[in-house]
DNA sequence: CTGTTAGCGCATTCAA
DNA sequence: TTGAATGCGCTAACAG
């Protein structure tokens, strides 16, 4: 284990002084190619490895990203995730990921934790009853994922903008009779936004909607079902694709699959159950690609506070 | 924003030295109660906090773990995770997750990241084709879990163990025509040792074996059903609740319905679909649990190299 | 272009 | 029981 080694062990060996091969190491431009060459080599041949802890501590950057999701299991956030795993590694930044589990508490105490480790910028998911006024303390350095905020960047999922999706593509079909099963209006983007967008989207068709909303379980939308379902409907939207498994069910145990279900989360496990049914992907992945981008760019150059919103895409 | 407040301002402000103060952090016990109390004090009143990084680079110890995962989207890991960050979290660490997606090179990368990082632990979640010398650089603070490992040690999820429950659950149903569907024995884990643990218990219970292997997906044991489905076949084992959801849309459609189908995962959506169904929970959570536990041992009194096996239990 | 000098914030000697 | 002094490994002035 040459794990003790420090930069002073390496200059020696390189017979040079310690800022040079410090200069090395940050990529400083004022040092001879020739000389750089030499350090180089030797970090390599040493198995040399930057204590980050120093460095961080000297430089005041630590290059890691705090991220706290609401669920781990979630799979919409685990998309996302991903994305931001993507672009921040690229950027030579780790991230360390904790649960907020719906709680204003533990998130605050997360961020603390995060404050203390002296992490560069954290991405928080935001959930229902989610308040930004708990990253104070991060000011430039945080964005927010999935939930309108005021006073620190964000990005959004285009709610509207899927249920939207989901009428035209079933009106390119030519259904005109399509109820909606969402969630609570309670929780403004999933529950409130997505319904709104229905109502919106019946409008524009002059479609009479029949709706309900419910928890966000396969239970709920399952016993939900019945109540959006009469006759003549042809097609039943879906504010998640939970909900549409749980709809799609019932549809089958009362021979109702000629009904089109579409649901929002790209989850292959729907239509692979369902054939006829479709899902909207909200692009989480690229979401949680801008909202680490975004917050580079607030590390780097202090951007002003802005406010993207994901588009979504049709899905099979 | 009081973040630049440093154990000296608070050694000042409580009117004593900086290492009082620094005594208090650590818990020392050679300080006065009133001493420390008073110091707490204006801690608590300041909103002090310690830098992590310097106290990592000086103490050596950052209470970091990293935990290597293979997909961060993976049900069964993203449980032991909870598992692992419940325990790592309530010690007063926290985790830096990364992942590998079966490839031992960027398992290699992450590790060398990890260490540079002076993370004073490693947890990896083991996948087919992995190779433990990976973790030399990690000796005794590494955990591996769901692989069968030599020189680290490791929780491993009992294969055999759920497959036999699974049958043994099926023999007291006075079920006698049982088939299997898993995945490639090139698989040790998930492969090999269900499908041995199938055919020992054939064999234990005279039952003429009847199975198919695939790939890990819905698709495959879709079409492997039939394969394995006669006039008699009473209950089909899958090696995982993916293979299971498979299997039991093939039966649906094909009026089979009476033919039980049990799977391996615990995943809620199984049952909820498909009622004459049930799985068995690996013990995904607790796992994770032992496996932080098992590190922390290893951390503070360099305990041998250990070997656990997680108990599976059965689940409606 | 490069070596020398000073700390960063903290834990730990060593005296008192 | 406490305060003063000494680095941890590294980066950023400051001089050559």
């Amino acid at each position: 284990m040459a794990q003790k080694l420090t930069i002073l062990d390496i200059a020696k060996l390189a017979g040079v002084g310690k800022s040079t091969v410090s200069r090395v190491l940050t990529q400083d431009p004022r040092v001879k190619p020739a000389t750089r060459e030499k350090v180089e080599q030797v970090i390599r041949e040493s198995g040399y490895v930057p204590s980050k802890s120093a460095q961080s501590m000297r430089g005041g950057t630590s290059k890691v990203i705090g991220v706290v999701v609401s669920r781990l299991d979630s799979p919409s956030e685990n998309k996302a995730v991903r994305g931001i795993l993507a672009v921040i590694y690229a950027a030579g930044y780790d991230a360390v990921i904790m649960e907020s589990q719906f709680s204003a508490a533990k998130t605050r105490e997360h961020l603390a934790v995060l404050e203390k480790r002296n992490v560069d910028g954290v991405i928080v998911f935001g959930f229902s009853g989610f308040d930004d006024t708990i990253l104070d303390g991060f000011a430039q350095r945080a964005v927010v994922i999935a939930v309108d905020t005021d006073s620190v960047s964000s990005v959004s999922y285009d709610n509207k903008g899927m249920i939207h999706l989901a009428m035209q593509q079933l009106s390119e079909q030519g259904l005109t009779h399509i109820s909606y099963i969402g969630v609570d209006p309670a929780d403004r983007t999933t529950g409130l936004f997505r319904l709104d967008a229905y109502l919106e989207a019946c409008r524009e068709r002059h479609i009479e909607p029949c709706y309900q909303t419910g928890e966000l379980s396969y239970e709920s939308a399952y016993k939900l079902t019945d109540k959006v379902l009469n006759a003549q409907t042809q097609a039943i939207v879906c504010a998640s694709d939970t909900l549409a498994m749980g709809v799609a069910k019932r549809l089958q145990e009362i021979q109702r699959t000629e009904v089109v279900v579409s649901g929002v989360g790209a989850t292959d496990l729907l239509s692979f159950m369902f054939p006829n049914t479709f899902s909207i992907d909200p692009g989480y992945f690229e979401a949680g690609q801008r909202a680490a981008h975004l917050l580079f760019q607030h590390l780097q150059q202090g951007a002003p506070v802005t406010h993207l919103t994901q588009q979504a895409c049709t899905l099979l």
